[in-house]
DNA sequence: GATGAATGAGAATTCATTCAT
DNA sequence: AATGAATGAATTCTCATTCAT
């Protein structure tokens, strides 16, 4: 009746990979078509590429379908390569994923720890960092990542604990931060808070799950959300 | 060339039944009309009791390991039951599936509805919703109901959808209701809370989340960190 | 993209049965509720009755799918009986089979032998039999019986011995004696025809496996044909 | 939890190949390209002789058994290849059974057309025909084919349709055209032959049936009953 | 290094047959 | 005797993984 799972795609998978270059390097792709190598980016860099596909490949099929319904013949179809050529550069299956979502999660690491770092009250160091949490993590690729990990993290516990020792550890002790500092400048009422750092981050992980689950269908003004948050936090601001 | 007299019947079927049912059936060994031995209702009795164990098997399973990798063998094995008995109660794996997530969340939408209806200030019916649902949900299995909706939503969209129509917005009108309630009382000052009913829900599905994904390491105080939640809302209390 | 024999029935079916009943007696069949048996119509005519719904459905089923795609649940079903009441009266599917096409074969060679018994000239007795025969068995479930031979003949040698024995060489030891006499009485010139019975028979086979074969979308005037065989037979008829 | 290495793989595949090779591919061991052993194509040639292999395996089975008790396990086996790679060259079962089918019915039409083209009289072309077709159809696999179509015809309408297309219609329209020749020549007397080519071919598909199911048992004279045949149509021979 | 054909273990699903009611 | 729920062997089809080219 349903059939989810099954979407035999097969086509459009090589549009933007075409030899799963285009993507990260016009680097000095000139031409090569007919030769074998008339400009070969030396082996190494052409390795990397390769690896990089498979891997952004990767990432849109372990986002869509989870981990067991992914076919590597679909992410080897989408990066553009053969599919023997996964094994070249992972062991199997898992650890393609595995490394794949580590990978992906590291600009997520360091947008989180750059954020904050400039300056002004933490009131509005936290509305910016709700703004670019909302513009760059829910409803994009970032957020398929966290709901991904939400997903299979049970079954890839050596996977949930890189998630929880690397992301939310540090995030939370950063907001932990923030919020003695918050505390501290007297912008922070409730001291309680910093033992919760969970409770700020919560509406935005709530927006990440529901842009991917209801978005579709019943759009949410995060922004709105995290602001009236914000609001409850440090108490209600008099000019909006 | 023609195949015939295989089926060994062997009744060691029901020796490991009772694991499998005992987790979610409290219906136990109560009654036995015609005889026999100590729990051998009627057929269509006998018929919805298997039906319920594979339905509990089932649960067990899918949120163990995903819709894809569940195998349906070990559904089977879990509710004592032969792989074919499964298809007499349920079209395919994904019928098996799609029901069995519809069943394990009504009580849950049962359970929303009824903690509000108790009296008393704003305040004290979302304690009590607070305390129920961290000892309900967050960290049982119905919490891994919750984190298995998130995990599959995405490839199973009619279930997001039955589980937007049912629980959430429901569950999120019901909140909104509350909190318009608790304005018109002067409880809550903030008024545009009513129109994110999501930032009361947030800290609760984090708390679900969390004791799936890093309970065993990194527990979480979850009712002390709603309750902080509640001092965010409502104001600080000052006698706790 | 074809899927053929998959057509899933599953109703129509208990029509022409409605306990198997009717068809047979109308007896003292006055009234049989709610008792057991108020008015038995003893035992083995019951029986019987359900045994002879049995061979009618499983005709139907094996002629329209064939010995290994028919399913005996859709034969019970037809039947009007449980899936179980056919173990009761057959052993096992390929007996059901077996004794199917044994009974229905029956009529066919009461048929053959019946048919040229009525006098005249051997040309009118031919020409009587091909019309019969055009209008009992080609096309119709007697002609479904013949393919089914064709079919399954390979796989069920008994079966084929059967009809070997039975109806082929009955049937061309009784078209022998047709030929001798049609020889004897100057009708036939060619004497030779006596020993290739066959060849009198092969338009006739020919229609049968047309009709089922190609009969929907190329009709075939099956009496003109054996009449234009039967001028060869007998050099061309001046009066038509 | 997760399954690795579990592949064993085994070289003794090839081992019983030969046996299904031998028999229908008179491609044998001619050429060798590149070297190593004795005959090892290119990859192409590997594949399309694998395929074919598929093919000659798959017609064995299928008219030994039919379309629904052929297991595509004995397929590979015979053919002398893995299960999975009856998948890569067809999309399933039954496209398998309709692509050899069809396949194995070219050379049947080939020949249909070839044999009448040489010269002589319309009864001489007839009985060379018939002495042809005794020899390379009735009780060969070629007549496997036929009969394997008779069988599944009602199944798969698409089959009847493309044998009544392309070997039917064809043939008909051929020996129409001969008796229409024959009839000009003054060799047929009956004009309404043409109106009928089927009567001309009856004994021949009689044949084919006969040494299918009964030529074990009951051998018949298949050139002879022809022959008497062709007497009845052109009138009978002063000299045998 | 790359490729992709080949492999075969594995999982879903079907259905003849049995047997408790 | 009749029923039909339950069983599990058998079969199709998939896909991670390997390896000859």
């Amino acid at each position: 009746m349903m059939k989810a799972a099954k979407t035999k795609r097969r086509n459009a998978a090589t549009a933007n990979s075409a030899k799963g270059r285009s993507a990260t390097s016009t680097v000095g792709a000139t031409s090569s078509q007919t030769g074998r190598v008339a400009n070969p980016p030396n082996r190494a860099a052409r390795a990397a590429q390769r690896r990089a596909a498979i891997i952004a490949a990767g990432l849109d099929e372990f986002t869509a379908r989870g981990f067991a319904a992914t076919r590597l013949d679909d992410v080897a179809k989408r990066a553009g390569v053969a599919k023997g050529t996964i094994y070249l550069h992972f062991k199997d299956k898992e650890a393609l994923f595995q490394e794949l979502v580590r990978t992906a999660l590291v600009p997520l690491i360091g947008n989180l720890m750059t954020v904050p770092a400039a300056g002004g009250s933490v009131r509005e160091i936290l509305e910016r960092f709700a703004e670019t949490f909302v513009r760059d993590v829910a409803g994009t690729k970032r957020g398929d990542i966290v709901r991904l990990i939400m997903a299979e993290g049970t079954r890839f516990p050596s996977l949930a604990d890189f998630y929880f020792r690397e992301v939310v550890s540090r995030g939370l002790a950063g907001m932990r931060k923030l919020i003695e500092y918050g505390i501290e400048r007297g912008e922070i009422r409730n001291a309680r808070l910093a033992d919760f750092p969970q409770i700020v981050i919560a509406p935005a992980m709530v927006a990440v799950m529901w842009q991917g689950l209801f978005g579709r269908h019943a759009p949410l003004d995060a922004v709105a959300m995290l602001k009236v948050h914000l609001d409850l936090i440090f108490g209600e601001r008099r000019a909006s």
